[in-house]
DNA sequence: TACTTACGATACAAAAAGTATCGAAATAGG
DNA sequence: CCTATTTCGATACTTTTTGTATCGTAAGTA
């Protein structure tokens, strides 16, 4: 972590030092009222007055918990969604991980979550602290725990051992990404699959 | 076209009514300039009031052309941009054609016009008639023309016959969107290349 | 009890989108 | 040439939103 990049969220020092304590519960409605309105309307509607206002809270606090929309938006989405996604631990193959894993991203990224996302994303074109905490918070993880099933995967001998697995992971997950924000088609469960099999299996004549 | 959508442009009657004509050399300076602040600084440097200042333009004058901020991206992008991603013509096999398409687009986007793209995805978050204009003006007609090409492809008999056109487009676009909006590794040509060799190959074992 | 910090409320400053108004300029038709 | 019409650039204005500052109060610690 380069601490000369903004954290996402402020230091707690209510316990150490004298004063009040900060209010926990102040910012689980906060976290709660932010992912809601952007659920809700997107990018659109959720701004910090908005948010205070639903959550029942001054401005002040906000801004005292996070330094800007942007890490507010990220808040809320990981304390939201990093539940949602998480890789199966069963004994399966590897393969099938990843393959299961794939469908539920896409499924959960089909709903509010994407909507969520694609706000994010927008805010972090105009706000580079906000894609750097989505990249570092959410993106870079996420994509570390995909690499290794792919690679336990490619290990078991169930995908071919020559393979980039960064690009593996592109031509994976990309069009997820892509469908949910450059509206040019659905963006369903039916469809990934296709799309999984598609890669998988590669669009060239199999060789006699 | 659906007629109840805004146009991206506002029609012009200068020439079957009475009265001063409109300017088309403003109109080209303002689509100029405002490709040129999309470039330099993204969705950050980019407002009305710089538009119209480096275009030595009234602000009215935009308004008169196009009927918001995202209109305006949207043109500006459209006049800098189409003429720089057109398939090349020449009589080789399709999925040559393809696969030097897909470089190139790689290779457009990777420098200041996939800056002033996402600028627009961005604001297309915010304001559905951008998002609207960017699929229809652009994005549709692209992937059509992409479309036709890969069919050729099938029906010469480079690709499988059983393809799902649309999907094998999202495997092979969807990254580059990706990895244009979300920072998780370069854009480069050395990237797609890879890339659209291990789609084409698949990454299953192939079967002996 | 004194001190310290966070709380909610609210006023405020700054920036930007879009509208309204103005006199000047350019064109068509008479 | 003259008048009506429309666009031109300039500028003031309204509205919205982000982020800061201020203030009296609440809730802890020493």
């Amino acid at each position: 972590m380069d601490p000369s990049l903004p954290a996402l969220e402020r230091t707690d020092h209510s316990h150490t030092r004298a004063g009040r304590p900060r209010d926990r519960a102040a910012r689980a409605a906060i976290l709660q009222a932010a992912n809601a309105l952007l659920e809700e309307n997107g990018i659109a509607g959720f701004g910090m007055e908005a948010v205070a206002a639903r959550a029942g809270v001054g401005k002040s606090t906000i801004y005292r918990w996070w330094p800007s929309k942007g890490a507010l938006a990220m808040a809320g989405f990981l304390a939201a969604t990093e539940p949602k996604i998480s890789y199966p631990k069963d004994g399966d193959s590897a393969l099938d991980a990843l393959r299961r894993q794939l469908l539920r991203v896409a499924e959960v990224y089909a709903g509010p979550t994407g909507r969520v996302m694609a706000a994010i994303l927008a805010e972090g074109q105009r706000d580079p602290h906000t894609i750097t905490a989505f990249v570092e918070g959410y993106a870079r993880p996420r994509r570390d725990e995909a690499r290794t099933i792919l690679q336990a995967a490619i290990t078991q001998g169930e995908l071919r051992p020559d393979l980039d697995p960064e690009v593996v992971l592109d031509a994976l997950y990309g069009p997820i990404y892509y469908r949910m924000l450059v509206p040019v088609g659905p963006l369903d469960i039916k469809w990934m699959d296709t799309l999984v099999q598609t890669v998988l299996d590669g669009i060239a004549l199999p060789r006699l």
